[in-house]
Order: C-alpha cells, then structure tokens, then sequence
DNA sequence: TGCAAGACTTGAACATCGTCACAGGCAAGA
DNA sequence: TCTTGCCTGTGACGATGTTCAAGTCTTGCA
C-alpha cells in the first residue's frame, strides 16, 4: 500500500546515523483505512484464520504494535473489516415476475454475495456480523416480501426464515473444504449405512455432491410459497395442499 | 524409543535433585475412554472453547503429556467425544399422522436434540462432523421420505433441504450468546435502518425476537410439502421456473 | 522369582497466538 | 530550542497445541 508520504527527502540524516541500522523508526504513514485494507485483502485471499496481528504487521512492514495502535483489537480489526467490505459493496438489482419470484432472487442474491465473498462471510458467520456485512441485501428482501403483502410480525418470521435458510445452506457449501478426517466424512458415513427402513437406491445417492445452489433456489421457492400462504389464508400451515398461485 | 543405555550411572550428576520428595509418578489408571468421558464432560458443561488440553489434564490430575498419549491428537479427541455421545444417544420416536407430518416431526427431532446436547453439536458443526453425531436420526428422516415417496436422488435432496435449514435454525439459535458488540446486533442494525421501500411496522417487529422453534416447524412443513408435491406429480410445480433466467 | 519389554507418566521445552507496558523517534507549534 | 502529540519499535506476559527425552510402573515370560 503505497500511501504517498510527502516527505520523504530528509531520511538521508538518519541513515549516516550509527543506530539507524538498528532502530529506524521511520514512520510508515499508516492510517487505520490502510490496517484495514490489508486485512480485508489478507481474509478475502487466505481466511480469517490467515488473519494474524503479526501476520497482518509484516505484510504492512510494520510492528504488532503500530496495529494496535491504529485499529485498537482483533475484534475489532474483524468488525473494521467487514465494514469496509459492507460499504463497498452495492445493492443488486431483484428480478422477476411474481410475488414469490422476486422474493426468491432477492434471497438469492445474499447467497450470491456469500459466495463471492465466502471467507469474509465465514468471518462474520463466526463472529455473529453477518447482518452487518448484508444488511442493505436483507432490506431489498424485506421490501420484497411487504411488496408481496407480509408487514410486521409475518414478515419478520419470513424474513428471518429465509435468511436461516441461506444461512444453512452456506455452512453446506462451506462443509466441503473443512478438515474432516476423510473416513468421517458425510459420503463415507452414510455408505457404512445398512438399515432395512432406507433402500439402498436412496442410500447410494446420499454419497454423491448436490447442486446446492439449484436445491437452495427450490427451496426457497417451496417456504417463500408456503409463507405467502398462510399470510394470504389466516389459517394456520399444517399438512395442507399448495398450489396457492393466485 | 530410549533403547540406549537404560541404567547409566555416570551421568547420574543431572538427577541428583532429590526427586524422591516429588516423584509421584503414580500410574492413574488412566484409559482412553476415561479421556474421552472427561472432555465430553467439560465440553457439555463449558463448551468445546473450554476444551483445552492443560485444563483437561489437570482437571484429570495428569499432565497433558498423558492426553497425548491416550488420544493423539485434540482434533481426534474431538472427534473421539463426539462419537461418544452419539454411541450412547439413542433413536427418538417419530410421530405424526400424515408421512408429511411424519417427516416433520423426524426432521425436529434432530432440532431438539441438537438443542439438548448444544455445545457438542457446536463444536461438532465447527469440526463439520454433525453427521457422525446424528447419523441415526438422520437415517430416520430419510426412512421417512421413503415412506412418503421420495427414493433415490429426490430423497437425497430432501434430506439435504432439510438439514441444511435446521443447520441455519441452529446457528440463528446460538447467535445469541455470541461475542456481539451490542451496538452491532442485528436488532440494533435494524433500528437504524430509515428505508422508504419497507414500512415502520416490519422494520419495528425485525427488532424482537423470534420463536426459532416454531419458526423452523414451519419452515420445515412448508419445504416438506413442496418437495413431496414436486415428486407426486412428475410435472414441474405450475409457474415454477426450470430454466436458469438471471 | 528375576527381568526385560512394554505401558504409562512426567518435566521441560518449542512455536504460535493476542495483547500490552515502556521507551523512544518524528514532525510541528511555542 | 523545547514541548507536545502522533506514530513506531523492543520486549515481554500468558495462553494455546504439541513434542522429546527420560523417567516409573506393570506385566508376561523364562
């Protein structure tokens, strides 16, 4: 991060210094935006697990310490972060035609997001920020579902519904890659499985990958359906037939 | 290993201290199973941050020289506790009418049990081995969805569907006790939000909490429908859309 | 019974992490 | 020149997971 410092002709003094070879406390010009670029940059291309203090000051070609000074925590280095990725990140646009459909991209369109930006959406998953780094995306959802006729408590529980959903289905996704020791693995689990209740047609697909993002739309689609139904009728959800499309 | 020289008496100078007033290096006995029982312990009591290796040591009256011992590593013992709770969880009982119902109630019971046993399945859900600890009830769900129709990839999907949601509904369940800095919270982000497309009324209700239980039964009655109506019927839902249109 | 082999345990370290107290260096205003 | 406020380095503390070499105890076998 080149910060441009205006001065940089005078140095020469220092370096016929005899202690400038040990101590040359030149200051860096850091600001805290600076701290928290390079920390964004390092979470988004290695994780948050990358993101170490000392790790983060190398990088700066800086001490510990000048963090600190500048960003006060790691919590809150964390919070900078997602932030500064929040604030430069715009609104996307919803399509579709009905209601539901609308409401459905508009859901979407947060999973899009996470996935574009897995590491630092794990990281606020992690510290419990997620609303902080999508906030403006769960209000173009909310407008969506009052624009489909929810207000108030209704649309709270759609809401909320539909972004633990997405929220599941991102630990889904992000599953793949943790560090589960290959024989416990889900595939391997369930191809141990021998129980007369399940075929064995059903239990042999329990092994292979899903379309997470396809079986996501769908089920969005299938709670969006049943949430603007019992919004619609006052009668309330249980084992009744949907195909409530106007 | 120290196959040389097992009595060297010339060398003797380094064990002059007189260990003869500290050297209770009595054998406690110890068994893996003990290991695995106290750290299950601690996790169940503390959760899975408490884990560590000294505290479980001394809370063992050992070293953690001794833990290493008895289970290798902290991520196998880990893994070693999880699977001891599943091995002495057992099957709950599925209740329900209609095999939708059935399905729901399967799928719940999986929730609840999360629920009971938090902190292992957090840390299991951290490790990404919430299979190993609910394999039996998941394989419940899935005798279910069998009994409904579903079979083959259509069953796989379902079960997916449906455990992803409740891996959301869990997380949402835990965030509340999660290290939020108060003015961070998604009720707080809320309050502040002055957006002319959502009105007053849901932007005051996303500020209260939420019955996360009752939320999820009916999440889950609504997914469960939808995808025992797309089996029943080959045809695809009336005005669901099949093809990808951004 | 004697004794070697192995099972178990220990003390002391290494490396890494977040964090902080202290001591400064630097530029600008008095 | 000196003081003041911003910025940086040194070096440490405590906690974490992990390992090494060396001990002690038990047990099977001659």
């Amino acid at each position: 991060m080149s910060t441009t410092s205006t001065r940089s002709s005078s140095t020469d003094s220092a370096a016929t210094r005899s202690r400038a070879e040990r101590s040359r406390t030149v200051h860096a010009g850091l600001t805290a935006h600076d701290v928290v670029d390079a920390a964004l940059a390092i979470v988004e291309r290695d994780g948050g697990r990358a993101l170490t203090m000392r790790g983060l000051a190398s990088e700066l070609g800086v001490t510990t310490t000048t963090i600190y000074w500048h960003v006060g925590n790691r919590d809150e280095l964390v919070i900078a972060l997602i932030e500064a990725l929040a604030a430069r990140l715009g609104t996307a646009e919803v399509v579709g035609e009905t209601p539901a459909e609308r409401v459905t991209d508009a859901a979407m369109n947060i999973w899009r997001n996470a996935l574009a930006h897995r590491n630092v959406t794990a990281l606020a998953g992690q510290v419990g920020a997620t609303t902080l780094l999508e906030l403006p995306l769960e209000i173009s959802v909310l407008a969506e579902l009052e624009s489909a006729g929810l207000r108030g408590a209704r649309a709270r529980d759609a809401m909320r519904a539909i972004l633990l959903c997405i929220a599941g289905f991102l630990v889904g996704a992000w599953r793949s890659d943790e560090t589960v020791p290959e024989d416990l693995t889900p595939a391997a689990l369930w191809a141990g499985v021998d129980d007369e209740r399940v075929s064995a047609e059903s239990l042999a697909a329990m092994g292979e990958p899903a379309d997470l993002e396809a079986l996501l739309a769908a089920t969005l689609g299938a709670v969006v359906v049943g949430l603007l139904a019992t919004a619609s009728t006052k009668a309330t959800a249980s084992t009744k037939r949907e195909s409530p499309d106007e």
